[in-house]
DNA sequence: GTTGAGCGTT
């Protein structure tokens, strides 16, 4: 179990902040990122989040999956390695 | 709207 989680369904209008503003209620946020298209900048939906550690991470993964934000119910999980070369 | 980037050449 690692410390890294995927958040999907995401509000188009989330940002890293706003990210990391749900997942500090659940434990200590090492970095929160929205992810968005590299170059429009738009949000793809989805963001990646550090807990400060793993029994934070599964905490918050308890808590937050499902969870309702901005009219969404959010997706929570520990994110998979990224890809060899995105 | 669901698993992340950017540099820059063979």
């Amino acid at each position: 179990m690692g410390n890294k989680l995927f958040v999907g369904n995401l509000s188009f209008s989330m940002d890293d902040v706003g990210l990391e503003e749900i997942f500090t209620e659940c434990g200590t946020v090492q970095s929160a990122r929205v992810i968005k298209d590299r170059s429009s900048g738009r949000s793809k939906g989805f963001g990646f989040v550090e807990m400060g550690n793993d029994d934070e991470a599964s905490d918050a993964i308890e808590k937050l999956n499902g969870a309702e934000r901005d009219g969404r119910n959010i997706t929570v999980a520990e994110a998979k390695p990224k890809p060899d070369r995105g």
